[in-house]
DNA sequence: ATGGTTGGAGCCCAA
């Protein structure tokens, strides 16, 4: 089973770079981070057609989340509940009978980007990561099986950095965002790109400027977590460059966690 | 050298 994750950057833009890397790579379960689209307008009857059902938490210009799959999606929660957040940056869904040992929660997560550290969007940053940790502790209790995956705008260590020297506590790399990652991470989650690969180098994301991509200036950002119940379920993980090879590319890659989804 | 590119809204903001 393939689970993947883009930041899109505009479905609006990229519905066909996600219909071809879908029928590309037919990943089994996609989540998709800045939509940029409202409920309204979210294109279902079109990835429907792709093969795929939508579940989808949107806005207009900014954020916007949305999990595609093959298989039908079940207990489809967005936002947390008692944290009344305008920005929609975080959608749930269950892969498999809600409940049955095989199922398995997903969550998305488009976690904010925080501009600048010390500003009012990086405490913004700091506190929305807290009530998300939080809030998976929660989903954790029910669901022993889950993928929690998105665009988490922090780099997990200089491995993930093309310039560690020049990102040194900026935004993206700070000790407190590497901090609140890491209490994330041990309510009982693994990296997966880091269960197969140890090296630098491997990049989800590069800016448009510059000719960043052509020159691999990038930072590893995207992630698939797996709970501890499907480590040792973890087949192989991926970052899939092609795409941001494409015309018009959004400036993130997917990446890939292939799962052996058996009981 | 405080740059540059993209998307979406609407004559700048967020990334």
């Amino acid at each position: 089973m393939k689970i993947a994750s883009w930041n899109v950057n505009s479905l609006n833009v990229r519905l066909p770079h996600v219909e071809r890397w879908c029928a590309e790579a037919s990943p089994d379960v996609l989540a998709l981070q800045e939509t940029k689209l409202e409920d309204a307008k979210f294109p279902v009857a079109a990835l429907e057609a792709a093969g795929y059902r939508s579940a989808f938490s949107g806005q207009k210009t900014y954020n916007g989340v949305a999990i595609l799959s093959r298989a039908p999606l079940a207990e489809v929660e967005h936002g947390i509940a008692g944290f009344d957040d305008p920005q929609r940056r975080i959608l749930g869904a269950t892969i498999g009978e809600p409940g049955s040992p095989a199922a398995i929660r997903i969550v998305n997560l488009y976690v904010v980007n925080g501009q600048a550290v010390g500003s009012e969007k990086y405490a913004y940053k700091l506190d929305w990561l807290a009530r998300v940790t939080a809030h998976l502790a929660e989903e954790l209790r029910r669901h022993r099986r889950m993928v929690v995956l998105g665009d988490f705008n922090i780099a997990p260590d200089d491995r993930d950095v093309h310039d560690p020297a020049a990102w040194h506590e900026q935004i993206l790399c700070s000790t407190p965002e590497r901090e609140a990652l890491r209490r994330l991470l041990d309510l009982g989650f693994v990296d997966s790109f880091r269960l197969f690969n140890q090296d630098g180098g491997h990049y989800s994301w590069w800016d448009y400027r510059q000719g960043a991509f052509r020159r691999n200036l990038g930072l590893r950002i995207d992630l698939v977590l797996a709970s501890e119940a499907l480590r040792a379920r973890c087949r192989g993980a991926s970052i899939e460059r092609g795409p941001r090879t494409w015309e018009r590319a959004s400036d993130h890659a997917p990446v890939v966690l292939d799962i052996d989804d058996g009981i």
